[in-house]
DNA sequence: CATGAATGAGTCTTCATTCAT
DNA sequence: GATGAATGAAGACTCATTCAT
C-alpha cells in the first residue's frame, strides 16, 4: 500500500525528474549567490541554503565545489557559444558587414543579458578548470566564424580562423569594460554599432580581394598604409 | 680591520636598506608564488615562506592580504600605463597609423614581457580592490590615448575618448588569449600586425574625413555613421 | 528489535537534543576553562577541546568567542538577577529589616553558589560588551530593590530608586572580598548578618519618618540630610 | 677626551635621571594607552610609540609586558592607600561620624580624581598578578582604618578590623557604578554624602556602647530590629 | 644603552567534506 | 536518498620578545 502510494507518486514525479529539479534548483542557486556574495563566499553551505536543500544534498548531486562552479561556468559558456553558433549560421553566405553583425550582436546580448551573472562568473572562471573550458568552447567558436568568413562574398582572407580568432578576441575587451561598469549600459547600442564598424572595417582590409576585382567597393584599404 | 670590515658591512646594509630589501623580496616571492601556485593558494605563509621571512615580517611591510596583492598589481598595472603613456606621448601628431602602432606595441610589450606574471595578476585583479585599481589605469591610459588621437593629422574623430577606449579594450581580448595559450607565443609579431592593422583600420573608418571637408573644421558627428 | 532500539535510541537524540547537549557542553567548558585558566587561556581551542568538541563545532553555536563568554555572563547575571527579583517580591510589604535580609541573602546565596564560576565571571566582565550586559541587569535589579523600599511600611524614603542603588552597590565589594579569598568562606554568615546590619541601618536612617509625620505623605526630602 | 665629554654631558642629565624620566615616560605612556585603547589594545610596541622610545627600550626599564602594568596598577593603589592612611590618621580620634567621612572622602577622591585611568585598571588588575597586589594595599588600608576606629571615642568596635573591612568594602561598589558611568558623574556629591551616612549608620549600629553609657546619643539603634 | 626589524607561536575563524541518523 | 551536526586542516593576523646593528 505504502509501496503503491509512492510508486503512484513517483510516476507524477518521477525520481528523475526530481532529481533534475533539485539539481537545477542548486544550479540556479550557485548563480545567485555567486551574484550576491562573489565566489569566495559562494560555499556549498551558502548554496545549498538558498537551494532549499541540505549540504549532505548538494554533494548529491555534485561530487564537489568545484565541480558546482564548472557546471555554472560551462552552462554560461556553452549557451552563448550555441547563441553564436545560431547567429553565425544565419550569417553564412552574407557579406562582412552582416557576418561582423552576427558576431558582434550575439556576443553581446548574450553576454549581457544577465550582466550580474555573467560579471560574477569572471572570477569563476579564474579557479582552476576555468581556463580549459574557455579554451574547449573559445575553439568551437572560433569554428563557427571562420566557417562564416570562408563564405562572405565579399572578401577573401588568406586564413579566416586566424583573422576570426583576432575578430572575436577583439570583442572580449569591449564587453567586460561594459560588464564592470566603465562603460555605461545605455551605451550598448553604441558600442554594439561600433564594435560592429570596427569588425567590418578590419575584415575588409585583410580579405579585401585583389585590385582589379572589386576596384570601386571601398577606400578603407589605402589607409593602412 | 674587522671593526672597518663590519662598519662597510653595515654601510651596505643601512636600516632602510635592509627594510626595503625585504620589502622587495616579499614582493617578488608574492609575484612566484602567484605565477607557481595561484591566487588562492598565494597565502602569506607561503609568501613568507618563500621570501626567506617570517610572516610577522610580512605584515609589518604590508598591513594585510589583499594590501600584498593590491601592491604586486599596481606595481604591475602602473608599469603598463607608464609605458602606454610613453609610448604614445612619442606618436602624438603622427598619422592613425603610427598612433594604433604605438598603442598595440607598447601595450603587448609590457603585458607580454612577463607573461606568467601577466596571467597571474588576471586571478589578482578579481579579487577586492583590483576592479577599482583596474578603472584608474585604464581612465589614465584612455586619457593618453584621446590625446594622442586628437592630434593625428590624418582623421577627426567626433568622440576621440570614446573610439580610443574602443580600440583599447579592443587590444585586452587578444593580448589575454596570447596569455593563455591560446595564440602560440611565437605568433606575437603576427598578432601585432594584426591588432594595428584592426585598429587601424577602424580609426581611420570612423574618422574618415568626408572630401572637401578637410580644411574646415566643421561638425564632424556624421562621420561615425 | 534492532530497528526498534535504534529508534528509541533515536527518540532519546533527536536532533534538537543532540544540539542542546552540545551547546550545554560547550557553555560548561568554557566555565571550566575559564575558572582553571582565565579569560586570557579561555581560548576557542582549549574550550573546545575540553568539551570535546571539534572548534568547528563551537562556532556553530556561537557566531564568536566573545558571543560564548557573553552568553556564559549572561546565564550568570541572568540567574542572580531572577533570584534576587523572586526574592524580594517575596519581601514586598515587609520592614526595612526584611527587605535587607532579603536582598542581602539573596545576592550572596546566588552568587556564592558556585564562587570559583563567580570569581571568573569577573575577569569576562571586563572584555568587550560585558559593561552593558552589567548595566542592563542592574537596571532590572535596581527597580526591583525600589519597587520593595516603596513598600516598606517603617521608612518613607525621599528617593528609593538611589537609595535602592547605594545600598545595592554596597553589597558587590564583600562579596567580591569573599570570592578573591580575602574574607574567607567559612564567614559568609558573618558577613550576610553584617551587612544586613549595615543595610537595615542605612535605610533607616535615610528613611527614618519624623515623629507626627507618618500619618501625613508630607515631603520627605529633608529625611536625607 | 671622548669619554671626558660624555662624562660632562652626564653629569647635567645624570644617567639616573634620565633613566628615570624615560621610566616615567612609559608608565604614563602605558596609563594613556590604556585609557584610549584598553588592555588587550594595550601592547609593548604601542606604549613604546606614545611613550616615544623603541620597544627594545621599553625592555631595558620593564622585564616584560606584565610588569608595565603591574607597576602601573601597583602605583596607582599604593596612591590610594597613601592617600587614605593620610586621611584616616587625620580623623584619629574624631568620632565615627568623621572616621566615616575622612574613609569615604580620600577613598572616592584619589579614585575618582582620574577616573579614567581608574576605570582601565580595573582591566589590567583582572589579568595575572593584579589579585595579590589588591589583596596587600587592601591589609594595609584595612589596617589603617581599624587603627581609626579602634580611637573613635563615640563607639566600641567588638572587632573594629572586621567592621573596618566591611565598611570599606562597602565603598567599593558605589564607587565602580561611578566609574562604569552607572552613577552620573554629577553625583559625585550626593554619593558621598550618601555613603558617610551609610557607614556612619553601620558603625554606630554594630559599635553602640552598653545601654546606660550613651542612652541618648542617637536613636538609630533600635531601628534595627 | 638605543633601536626597530625579525621572529613565530598562538589566536580566531572559515569551509569543504563526511557520515550517523 | 535526505539531513545537518561534526570535523579539522588551513588561513589571516597579532604581539611579546630578542638581537644584530
Amino acid at each position: 500500500m505504502g509501496a503503491a502510494a509512492t510508486t503512484l507518486k513517483a510516476r507524477k514525479f518521477p525520481v528523475q525528474d526530481r532529481s533534475k529539479a533539485t539539481r537545477e534548483a542548486i544550479h540556479a542557486a550557485a548563480i545567485q549567490v555567486l551574484m550576491r556574495e562573489g565566489v569566495r563566499q559562494c560555499t556549498t553551505t551558502r548554496v545549498a541554503e538558498r537551494a532549499g536543500v541540505s549540504v549532505g544534498s548538494l554533494y548529491q548531486y555534485y561530487p564537489n565545489r568545484d565541480a558546482l562552479l564548472a557546471a555554472v561556468l560551462s552552462e554560461h559558456l556553452t549557451g552563448i557559444a550555441d547563441a553564436m553558433s545560431n547567429a553565425l549560421a544565419s550569417a553564412c553566405g552574407k557579406p562582412v558587414a552582416d557576418v561582423s553583425a552576427a558576431l558582434v550582436t550575439s556576443f553581446l546580448e548574450t553576454k549581457l543579458r544577465n550582466p550580474d551573472e555573467s560579471s560574477a562568473l569572471y572570477a569563476v572562471s579564474e579557479e582552476r578548470g576555468g581556463a580549459e573550458m574557455i579554451a574547449r568552447l573559445r575553439v568551437r567558436t572560433l569554428a563557427a566564424i571562420a566557417r562564416c568568413l570562408e563564405c562572405a562574398p565579399d572578401i577573401r582572407l588568406s586564413n579566416p580562423a586566424w583573422s576570426g580568432a583576432v575578430a572575436f578576441d577583439a570583442l572580449i575587451g569591449p564587453v567586460r569594460s561594459v560588464l564592470e561598469g566603465h562603460i555605461a549600459r545605455d551605451q550598448i547600442p553604441a558600442i554594439r554599432d561600433e564594435l560592429i564598424v570596427m569588425l567590418t572595417a578590419y575584415l575588409t582590409t585583410v580579405g579585401r580581394v585583389k585590385p582589379g576585382q572589386l576596384r570601386f567597393a571601398g577606400d578603407v584599404t589605402d589607409n593602412v598604409a
